[in-house]
DNA sequence: ACCTACACTATGTATTACTAGGTGTCAAGA
DNA sequence: TCTTGACACCTAGTAATACATAGTGTAGGT
């Protein structure tokens, strides 16, 4: 899939994985990837940054843990990011509804 | 409806709606407008840039015409922006399908 | 005379996904 | 032992693009 797709998007996706309970990086990546069937992706320089993004809005908080001799910071919804959340969730479901409204009657290619 | 979100699918609009027959500009915005109940009001900023873009791509043509003393650019689907049209729309479907599948299982917000 | 709708254009800005590089740990295999 | 790959993080820069802003001009109503 095309990433450029998910302009604007990665925020609620990030937020829907930890809505599930607080994960790393490495392992939101993993689980986007999963739950998506395999059409999620996402390069880490995509994630690493947008969820230091999101830290800074206030929408998460983290914090190092070892584990086996590796770091990690594990991130967690706070109450804003759980707003964020709906609210975003339920821009979706307007956006996807007035596209759509747009495509409806548009004829699909032939695909015999 | 924040504009930001249809970052990246403002191609497939103006596709979208040039698929019903040529129209000018100003004419695609108060379609996409009536087609999506409002929720699609695009500034002129937004959409001349892109027509002009979508033109340079090869995905349409235009051409002058001037009605009651008012010059127009009508913009015409080209057999290339047919099949983009095609593609994008797929691409979108695989897209909203993906969001969904990792939107699944997440709560909503209580709605009391 | 003024305002609004119509109709187009150009320039600049902000956001943001991604590229490309870098650091370091650990386990398995050659 | 040395190398590879998965794990796990980071940052600086780039490209794309929706939008803000400002400007040009016509037509029609008040």
């Amino acid at each position: 899939m095309r990433g450029q797709a998910l302009k604007g998007h990665l925020d609620l996706l990030l937020l829907a994985i930890l809505a599930d309970g607080a994960r790393h990086g490495y392992a939101i990546i993993d689980e986007l990837r999963q739950r998506s069937d395999e059409a999620f992706d996402l390069p880490e320089g995509t994630v690493y940054p947008a969820l230091h993004r999101l830290q800074k809005g206030g929408y998460l908080s983290s914090e190092w843990t070892e584990v086996q001799g590796r770091r990690r910071r594990t991130y967690r919804l706070t109450e804003s990011g759980r707003g964020a959340l709906g609210e975003q969730r339920l821009a979706w479901n307007d956006f996807t509804q007035a596209m759509s409204m747009v495509l409806k009657g548009v004829p699909w290619p032939d695909t015999p």
